[in-house]
DNA sequence: TATAATTGTCTACATCATTATACAAATTCG
DNA sequence: CGAATTTGTATAATGATGTAGACAATTATA
């Protein structure tokens, strides 16, 4: 479970496959750096002793991970690493999408995937300091390093006080640059709650995940400096490919 | 999937039992509010359709978060929500285990599993500066929270620098309390980085957690105001039973 | 070139997960 | 009370997951 230590085991009638769990254990190791890039995995016959299951069952649990691009499997060679650590997403208060990746992914873009306006659940409403009901727009967006799915939001704000936000996104593609033009200038993360699930379906679709796959999920409410909140948001990541870094202050 | 909307849709084939997959998404509805304390949860025929799965499907899934204690079905009535929302756990520069769930938890303590001195793993030796294989302190420990446990941390420190710190700690039950004695007055958590995947069986007995939970990790450096490395540590908390909540400043 | 090590494929079987029906038992309500 | 609603139990059939063993194909190496 932790750096050189033994392997952790495998627990059956779990409602998850022991392939998944082990995939699982697999990917956890290659980011903790237990495997390098580029190194070879051990045996399918020593990982099936190690997690005392079948070889099969190993070579599920490689399958899944070759189908996701993590590892390339050599006939009479072995099982290679191929993908780096994963993306560590900076997360703080003056987090921008677009900031913050440099260095690790060379094209970063935000996808709107779908504008709404609709009344607000109790959630949102209270998020925004809104009356339950109140119109609010919607926007369903992606984002992306290098052309691979790292995030997906669903973000609200008052529809009457940023009435046609989302045609401004549509064109500028920035949340920033959009809001600049209803007058904000600058605004914060007033509060970040953590949490995580599995994937559901329109989530594995979206970030183009296997089945099975576990999200994090940050709620956030965006203010303005003196307090006044712009947008509710919820934003899942692939626990796969992100982890979560909190700047230092 | 979110507030009000349409439930989300279940994969096959993932890996991940449909019953599994319904429990997430329950435990989830009510972790956002769809469902009040002591609220009834729709018929199980309601909940079958509604998920596009057989009616045992769903009273498997029933059943694991009725075992979880957070659910109580009455035959004839209907079932009913128990549990409150997950317990909310704050995290920033300063997060003390034993501060932070005021208000939440009425009894709260850190047990202390086991400690062992044994050479560091490179992640380890990197997060405290040391040369890899330099001998470290080890902790394990499980904070809980009015009996429940809450979080699985797994802490080193130098071992030269803080030799005899596990006596300290078995003593006292405070990892602040035991600094104080090595001259460390106060301490920052330098950095934090969040990821999430499927608890191994050995933080599924320690955190008393069904088969196939998720846990949140955080791994974290904690310093001295100056900057010296003083604890590498990684927290598992389960994530149907805690968020993370990161305090705005 | 032989041999060992490793991944790929196949078959057979056991167990778990899911569906499909049917009916019993408890509760609510007209 | 009697009917409707809801959870509990039972049984059978089917599909997905996991085990077991055998052997082929590819690669590395002595």
């Amino acid at each position: 479970m932790i750096g050189q230590q033994i392997a952790s085991s495998i627990e059956r009638r779990s409602g998850v496959s022991l392939w998944r769990q082990i995939a699982d254990q697999i990917l956890h190791s290659i980011a903790i750096g237990d495997f390098a890039e580029n190194a070879a995995l051990p045996p399918e016959i020593a990982l099936a002793e190690r997690y005392g299951v079948n070889r099969h069952t190993v070579r599920s649990a490689i399958a899944a991970l070759v189908q996701d691009g993590v590892l390339r499997a050599e006939q009479g060679r072995g099982t290679f690493v191929l993908s780096r650590k994963r993306l560590s997403y900076p997360i703080g208060a003056r987090t921008r999408f677009s900031e913050g990746l440099q260095g690790q992914a060379t094209e970063r873009r935000s996808v709107l995937l779908e504008s709404a306006v609709e009344p607000a659940s109790r959630r949102v409403a209270e998020g925004l300091g809104l009356a339950k009901g109140s119109n609010v727009i919607r926007l369903e967006t992606r984002g992306e390093a290098d052309g691979q799915p790292v995030s997906r939001a669903s973000g609200w704000f008052d529809a009457k006080r940023f009435e046609g936000i989302e045609a401004a996104i549509a064109e500028t593609g920035s949340v920033t640059a959009s809001l600049q033009r209803f007058g904000i200038s600058d605004y914060l993360r007033q509060s970040t709650v953590l949490s995580a699930r599995h994937a559901d379906a329109a989530d594995l679709a979206d970030l183009d995940l296997q089945s099975g796959a576990i999200v994090l999920v940050t709620v956030a409410v965006n203010v303005t400096p003196d307090g006044q909140p712009i947008q509710f948001a919820e934003t899942r990541f692939p626990a796969e490919r992100v982890e979560l870094k909190l700047s230092a202050r």
